[in-house]
RNA sequence: GGACCCGUAGCUUAAUUGGAUAGAGCACCUGACUACGGAUCAGGAGGUUGGGGGUUCGACUCCCUCCGGGUCCA
């Protein structure tokens, strides 16, 4: 905000006059008053007693005196020990509002690609995916509306032992079954024979155990994991038959994950897929062993030695000439950027995968790839359940699909036992049921840290009273419903001036903060931050409603200057909460 | 063996990146004009920020060490 720069312009100045040190604007450091203080903006005083070579307090004084006298905007100051506190004029702030407009970019800063979701085609998506596809598609918003161009895009693990895995079992047990023939979600039907084939591999194994083989050599020659990867093998030398199979489930399970992204409301403007990637960069390895950036063992497997940087040695290509995963990573960074050379490239990834971006991003910065600097890894921490850690073995993940649909009936029985929708068309309740539970779910999610492991309790993210979806979207639906009964006369906005009270100042406070929380979102990729912004302000609203009437209002005035209160605060929490992949009723 | 991440009220979590008296929500108590929508608002109680040491005007934040949880690397 450009206030922020006057004042410390001003202190700037009032360090030279007083002190005759100077110090650059860039230096010096403004703060946001803590709420339990008086005040906006404060400036601690400590750092630059050696400069007053006066008490802190004495300080912060003197500066204060200066700063009062010279900017208009400072109606006031107070000192507690050394911390200068600015209180600004509510004619300021006034006067900010009234010419204030929200603004959905800001500004251009360049192309950026946002790779999110990245599944594998054997099974359903669980809750850790669900994570990944809020984050990722949250973080995409809240870059294009700080002023990125975004790619969005999806990788797709579609080939590989896991996927040969449910097509063996499809093949031996499936009868034929066909997501048409069993109503199955196509995704959910392969995932099926993915169990299929842990289960009778496992029996496999104890068969051959209780024949006396010992265990390690029985889990590597169970009959049905060697006929997996004999079909893997089939399907790299482009054998017809597993090929067909191949396009065949995945066909399924992409019609499946479509039917989940969309009820998730996540999208792509790119995908890549392994099959077509997984070749990649072996060439670049060729380029870096002549740069002199890898080096050869003696059973001719690629290495790059990465102990100066406190890691470790790193194979990066097999001594019989395949690729291990960062081989194809080499590959497909670079393609990404000859494609669309973007200025940043963000990988949603979950916090297991932290060693391997390191190591990543250093390779292709010591292969000399300028764009390497652009590159980061958004890592998220694990979801776990009250009774642990999700594990498809035992049988505790909680799949996606489900979790949506409890969510919503969740939000439809809160909804009707409230019976607030009476009269509502059917298919609109259900829309709007779909609105809540969704806004719960990722309201829920999206408020934690993305760096932190967090716990998804269930009966708690289906709470919808206190710091939830439903809490701002509820304070969005009541503004508008304000609009419903408003006169339009009343709804010009225009007023003139006007004596505002603390929880109208503060509301305009909280609207004025609007861009910087963006920016502040944008910039460590982190929608927990807007999230959090989205109830301060909803609260800083409901404050209001409760303090003041708007729409019985006898001053005409006033009541323009209300609806506009109003009218901001709508349009700004619609916005975003938009920005976090939530919807707003206008009823609910 | 080596490396990384996390630990904050009973539970779920914030803290402007080193600033003030560590904020919220749930749960638990108390209260709100017949209400422009009570899915709201006001208040109370709840903390040695895992333990210990260090760095400085000042530490949840940075450094060391230990404990506990998790992850990765041939």
């Amino acid at each position: 905000m450009q206030l922020e720069t006057y004042l410390k312009q001003g202190i700037s100045d009032a360090i030279l006059d007083l002190y005759d040190v100077s110090l650059a604007v860039e230096d010096i450091k403004l703060e946001v008053t803590n709420a339990d203080f008086k005040g906006d903006f404060t400036f601690v005083c400590f750092p630059i007693v050696r400069f007053s070579k006066k008490k802190p307090e004495e300080t912060a004084h003197e500066l204060g005196v200066y700063i009062k006298q010279n900017i208009d905007q400072v109606s006031d100051f107070n000192i507690v020990k050394g911390f200068l506190n600015f209180e600004i004029s509510h004619a300021y702030w006034l006067e900010y509002f009234k010419v204030y407009e929200l603004k959905y970019k800001l500004g251009n800063k360049g192309k950026v690609m946002v790779e999110y979701s990245s599944p594998n085609t054997n099974k359903p998506l669980h809750l850790g995916h669900v994570r990944n596809n809020l984050l990722g598609f949250a973080v995409a918003s809240i870059l294009e509306a700080s002023g990125y161009d975004v790619i969005k895009s999806n990788l797709i693990n579609d080939r590989g032992i896991h996927i040969c895995k449910s097509m063996i079992a499809w093949q031996k047990f499936g009868n034929g079954e066909t997501p048409e023939s069993t109503g199955m979600k196509g995704d959910h039907l392969v995932g099926k024979y993915y169990v299929e084939f842990d289960k009778h591999y496992k029996s496999q194994i104890n068969q051959l155990v209780e024949s006396g083989v010992d265990k390690e050599k029985a889990e590597k020659e169970a009959p049905l994991l060697l006929e997996a990867q004999e079909m893997l093998i089939k399907w790299e030398n482009g054998d017809p038959e597993t090929i067909e199979l191949w396009k065949t489930m995945n066909a399924w399970v992409y019609a499946g994950f479509d039917v989940t992204y969309k009820a998730l409301g996540v999208s792509f403007d790119q995908y890549y897929y392994e099959s077509q990637t997984y070749l990649l960069g072996k060439d670049i390895i060729e380029e870096g062993l002549k740069m002199g950036v890898f080096f050869k063992k003696p059973d001719n497997s690629v290495w790059i030695d990465l102990k100066d940087h406190g890691l470790d040695e790193k194979l990066v290509l097999r001594g019989d000439g395949t690729s291990v995963y960062i081989t194809q990573d080499i590959g497909t960074a670079q393609r990404k950027f000859e494609q669309f050379k973007c200025d940043k490239s963000i990988y949603v990834v979950g916090n297991e995968q932290d060693y391997h971006f390191k190591v990543l991003f250093l390779i292709l910065q010591k292969m000399g790839r300028t764009w390497a600097s652009g590159l980061h890894h958004l890592s998220y921490g694990m979801v776990d359940l009250p009774s642990g850690k999700m594990k498809s073995r035992e049988g505790t993940v909680v799949d996606a699909d489900d979790l949506m649909s409890e969510m919503i009936a969740a939000a439809k029985e809160k909804t009707e036992e409230l019976g607030k929708t009476d009269g509502m068309p059917e298919d609109e309740k259900q829309e709007l049921f779909k609105t809540l539970g969704m806004g719960a779910l990722k309201f829920f999610i999206l408020k934690v840290d993305p760096q932190k492991r967090m716990l998804f309790n269930p009966a708690e993210s289906i709470d919808l009273q206190g710091d939830t979806g439903p809490f701002v979207q509820y304070t969005y639906a009541r503004i508008q419903s304000i609009f419903r009964a408003a006169k339009p006369e009343d709804c010009t906005y225009k007023y003139s001036d006007v004596i505002a009270r603390e929880s109208e100042i503060n509301l305009i406070k909280c609207l004025l903060n609007f861009e910087s929380e963006v920016l502040k979102a944008a910039n460590s990729y982190s929608p927990a931050i807007l999230i959090s912004y989205a109830l301060d302000l909803a609260k800083a609203f409901n404050r209001l409603y409760n303090d003041v009437s708007i729409l019985k209002e006898e001053d005409s005035n006033l009541r323009q200057f209300r609806l506009k209160l109003s009218r901001m605060t709508g349009d700004t929490l619609k916005h975003v909460l938009h920005l976090v992949g939530i919807n707003c009723p206008d009823r609910m």
